[in-house]
DNA sequence: TTGTTAAGCGGAGGGTGCCTCCGTATCTTC
DNA sequence: GAAGATACGGAGGCACCCTCCGCTTAACAA
C-alpha cells in the first residue's frame, strides 16, 4: 500500500471488472489451448477489446503471472475455508486433492511457468510462501487437535507434495498421486493409542478413472 | 509398409548438406534469440529457402529436438576423444566443464526442452543413455588407471552434475558450478597413498551469498 | 444535478512470422 | 545422356501481435 496519501482516485469500476473478466477468460483459454493460445481469443472470450487486454497486461507473461497468482491465492483461500471443517485431517487431505487438480491444469503451462519463475523470483517466493502458509495452517490445526504428528514442517509437506507430482507425464499420474497422498496423510495421522488403524479400508476404488 | 528393402536410393547430396546447414544455423539462432526466434531467420542464416527448412523439419519442435540431439551427440563424441587423453582424471574434468557450457547455452531453451521431453520420452531416454555412457566411459578409464574411486556409478555422476546445475538462475551460477565440479572431481580422486592433497587451497571466498 | 476531466475502452491497421504449394533445378540411376 | 525421382526456393495467404487514437464513461467537485 503505497498511499499516495494525497488524492488517488478510486479505480474505475469498469476497469476492475474488465481486469477480472480477462483473468477469468485467460484461465479458461490457456487451460484449454495451452500457453500459446491467442490473446485475441482471450479478449473475445472476456468480451473486451484487444486494446483493453493489452492495457491491463502489457505482455503475455504479465497475463500468465497474474493468472497463476490468482490461482495460488484461491488455493490459499480454500485453506482458509477448510480451517473451519470438523475433521482437520480430512481438511488437509481435501486441500491436497485440490492442489493436485491445480497442478493438473498447469500441465501444459509448465514451460511458461518455468520462464516466469526464472524472470521473477519474487513470483516463486510469493507462491511458496502462500502455499507453505496454507498447508501449514491446516497441518497446525490437525496437530493442535492431537490428530497428527507434529515433527513435520510445512516446508517438508510441500516438498513431499511437489515431489509426488513430479511424475507428471506418466499417464494416470493424477490418480497415482491421489493414492500416494492418501497413504501419506494416513501416515501423518496419529493413531488413537495402539490401534493399528486398519489400512484395509479399500482406499476408494480408483479415485479417478485414468482417461 | 516401408521396407522397399530393395533399392533405396542414396539420399541426395544437397539434401544432406542443407539439413546440416539448417541445424548449424538453428543452433546459433536459437542460442542467440531463444526458442521463439524466427524460423525464417534460421533459413536465411542457413542460406536455404524457408520451404527447405520446413521439408526437413515440419515443426519447430522437430527442429529443436534435432538440434538438441546433435549437441548431445557431440558431447558424447567429445568423451570419445578425451578417452585418448593422458590424464584420465583431467579428461573427466574437462568433459564436465564442456557439459556446463552445454547447459549454459540451453538456458533460454529450458522451457522448450521441457516440452520436448514431455512429448517424446524417447528423447529423454536417448540423451540420458548417451550422457551416462559418455561420463561412464571417462570415469571407467580413470578407475582402471587406479586414479579414481570406483564405488560411484555413472548415473550417480550424472545426477550429481545435473543437481549442481540446478541452481541455474542465480547470477554467476556457471562459475559456481565449475568450482563445485573441481571440488567434486578432487573428491573422486584416489590420493596417491596417504598424501592428504592440500585442500587448503583457499577455496575462493564465499561460493555464493545466501540471499 | 450537472459539468469537468482523467481514466478507460474498442478495434482498425501495419507489421511479422507461419506454413503451404508448385514450377523449377539438381541429383541419382541406368 | 536421358529419365525420373527428389529437393529447392520463395510467393502468397493467413493468423496473430501490438500500437495508437478518437470516443465513452465513471469519479469527483460544485
Amino acid at each position: 500500500m503505497d498511499d499516495h496519501a494525497d488524492h488517488t482516485r478510486k479505480p474505475r469500476a469498469d476497469a476492475v471488472r474488465n481486469r477480472e473478466r480477462v483473468l477469468e477468460a485467460a484461465k479458461a483459454v490457456f487451460n484449454a489451448g495451452g500457453p500459446e493460445a491467442s490473446l485475441e481469443a482471450v479478449a473475445k472470450r472476456a468480451g473486451v477489446g484487444i486494446g483493453t487486454l493489452y492495457r491491463h497486461f502489457p505482455t503475455r507473461e504479465d497475463l500468465f503471472e497474474a493468472v497463476y497468482r490468482r490461482e495460488v491465492e484461491q488455493l490459499s483461500e480454500l485453506a482458509e475455508h477448510l480451517r473451519g471443517a470438523k475433521d482437520p485431517v480430512e481438511a488437509l487431505r481435501r486441500w491436497l486433492q485440490s492442489a493436485v487438480e491445480f497442478v493438473a491444469t498447469k500441465k501444459g503451462m509448465l514451460a511458461a511457468l518455468a520462464l516466469a519463475y526464472q524472470s521473477s523470483s519474487e513470483l516463486a517466493a510469493f507462491s511458496m510462501d502462500r502455499l507453505t502458509k496454507a498447508i501449514g495452517s491446516l497441518h497446525g490445526r490437525a496437530v493442535a487437535a492431537g490428530q497428527m504428528r507434529a515433527d513435520i514442517s510445512p516446508e517438508d509437506l510441500l516438498r513431499a507434495f511437489f515431489g509426488m507430482c513430479y511424475m507428471h507425464d506418466q499417464p494416470g499420474w493424477q490418480s497415482s498421486v491421489l493414492r500416494l497422498l492418501d497413504v501419506f496423510v494416513d501416515g501423518l495421522r496419529l493413531q488413537p493409542a495402539g490401534k493399528a488403524r486398519a489400512r484395509a479400508k479399500p482406499a476408494k476404488p480408483a479415485v479417478k478413472r485414468k482417461r
